[in-house]
RNA sequence: GGCUGAAUGGCAGAAUGGCUAUGCAGCGGAUUGCAAAUCCGUGGACCUCGGUUCGACUCCGGGUUCAGCCUCCA
């Protein structure tokens, strides 16, 4: 039974589908304007392992996963500025690297991936209602505000009520908001920016409402799930529960789920601080698969600290599970028994991990047990190893985990400058024959030559192999 | 200032009112020409002060420290 942190209600609940054997998530993505860093690789990926195991207890087909695309806001319109780039060709740019990121991480797409340009009639119709509802006004600079005060659980999300909210206002109020905690809906188009028509004038959406509009469009006016990182939580997320629900006049979303940040040096990784890493950046000292390890080793909500030690443990952590599958993938990849599977103690350790709010490390403590029970069984019974084998790749593959080929992913591939693949074999072959006319030093002085290249080798019953640094 | 959430072994990171997390690193042993990998074994922790309890790292209260939000942010 899945039990999920619902920060709505503070508490951990159990998940019960608003349509029995149906779920709808939507999760908030980026805006498109730079490439991503690693506190977005978190949302990317978390809500995909989330995904992934909705689609298991459901059945794939029963998920709809809904993650936006913000293609239009002040960050985008200034960079377009800056750059002297069409808007378009900038978003496009960056949602393409997105998809390439996202790929890399093993990170499957979203069923909808909607973008707040493709729903501005969506968008003007929900401004529209808040306005004949009295909850929202045109100022007298033109734009529409939302009027909080009218939302009478305004801050059931944040958990905050208004007077705690402005004694904090540290932002200089727009004067034409009969309250300073009023947000746009509608901004007035300024010259030379893009905007679209609307019973108020040129214009172009507040980033609240789009949300509103979208998951509204892609999922109905009440849905399952709502993530994001937490970051998110207030303003954005109380924002699009005031206006969605102040349209509709009922329930918006049942579970709201925020992730955590991550930190550099104890401190938020954001833009404005200047501290992030691109994942592609990241990508070219790791594996994706260690970048993808390293965020699932702590559970979603925490904080996770970014630093190379904490990467290189995650690869080290990884090496050990890989070497686990070694020599095995090719055995009994699909005679497994899946039956067997199902009653399996492992299986159900690591879903009772995954049941209680998505605890990733403690599912991956269970892959570390089966991997030990690899290990012994390789040596003693090839016939069960090859099924536990498949059956430690089938759990890992709902944390997107393990799915490459184990020599592959201990080889890696060669960097720039390092020794090739052949180049390493002869340099193996050299070494064997040493090895059988019992040439130590020979031998050692081989493996040296390879270990400063960072090739390490281990000498097993079969031959020789090697894995990279 | 207000609000929210954290504080676990050398590091990372879970669970739990009484019983092994797990990983990385360390130590001892097996194995190996020597290593590596693997296996077996092992040391080491629960911010602080009170309270509840037969018993608390785990529940409650105070304190301290840290982070986040109250502006754009995943």
């Amino acid at each position: 039974m899945l039990h999920i942190q619902n920060t709505l209600s503070g508490k951990k609940e159990l998940f019960t589908p608003i349509h029995p054997g149906k779920v709808n998530m939507y999760v908030c993505g980026m805006t498109v304007y730079d490439y991503c860093h690693i506190g977005h690789a978190r949302v990317l990926v978390v809500f995909d392992v989330i995904t992934r195991y909705l689609r298991k207890i459901y059945g794939a087909d029963n998920v709809t996963y809904v993650r936006n695309i913000t293609d239009i806001d002040d960050k985008i319109i200034a960079r377009a500025i800056e750059n002297g780039e069409d808007i378009n060709t900038l978003t496009n740019r960056f949602i393409a690297a997105m998809h390439e990121d996202a790929d890399a991480l093993g990170v499957k797409c979203p069923d909808i991936e909607p973008r707040a340009t493709e729903h501005m009639d969506e968008i003007l119709q929900m401004i529209q209602i808040l306005i004949d509802k009295g909850l929202a006004y045109q100022g007298d600079n033109g734009d529409v505000y939302y009027q909080v005060s009218k939302f009478s659980t305004y801050g059931q999300l944040a958990k905050r009520n208004l007077d705690d909210l402005q004694s904090g206002s540290r932002v200089e109020v727009e004067q034409s908001k009969r309250d300073p905690m009023d947000f746009v809906l509608w901004k007035m188009a300024k010259e030379g920016e893009p905007s679209w028509d609307s019973n108020w004038g040129k214009g172009r959406p507040g980033w609240h409402i789009e949300c509103s509009a979208m998951s509204t469009n892609c999922l109905g006016d009440h849905f399952d799930i709502h993530g994001g990182g937490l970051d998110l939580k207030f303003p954005h997320h109380e924002n699009e529960i005031a206006q969605s629900e102040g349209c509709t006049g009922h329930k918006f979303v049942n579970y709201w789920i925020h992730n955590g940040f991550v930190r550099v040096d104890d401190e938020k990784m954001s833009k404005s601080l200047g501290n992030f890493f691109i994942i592609r950046e990241v990508l070219q000292s790791y594996a994706p698969e260690v970048i993808r390890y390293f965020i699932l080793s702590s559970h979603y909500m925490s904080p996770l600290n970014y630093s190379d030690e904490n990467l290189d443990k995650a690869k080290a952590s990884l090496t050990t599970l890989y070497q686990a599958l070694l020599d095995i993938d090719s055995v009994d990849e699909n005679a497994d028994d899946s039956a067997l599977d199902e009653q399996s103690d492992y299986t159900k350790r690591f879903e009772q991990a995954m049941d209680d709010d998505f605890n990733t490390p403690m599912a991956i403590a269970v892959l570390f047990d089966m991997s030990h029970e690899l290990n012994r069984l390789k040596s003693t019974d090839v016939q069960q190893a090859g099924v536990l084998a498949a059956q430690l790749k089938r759990l890992a593959e709902l944390l997107g985990l393990l799915e490459n080929n184990a020599q592959q992913f201990l080889q890696g591939s060669c960097s720039e400058g390092g020794l090739a693949d052949d180049e390493i074999n002869a340099l193996i072959e050299q070494r064997a024959t040493a090895k059988q006319e019992k040439n130590w030093s020979e031998c050692d002085r081989i493996r040296d030559v390879l270990d400063a290249e960072d090739i390490l080798l281990e000498d097993t019953a079969e031959g020789t192999r090697w894995r990279r640094k």
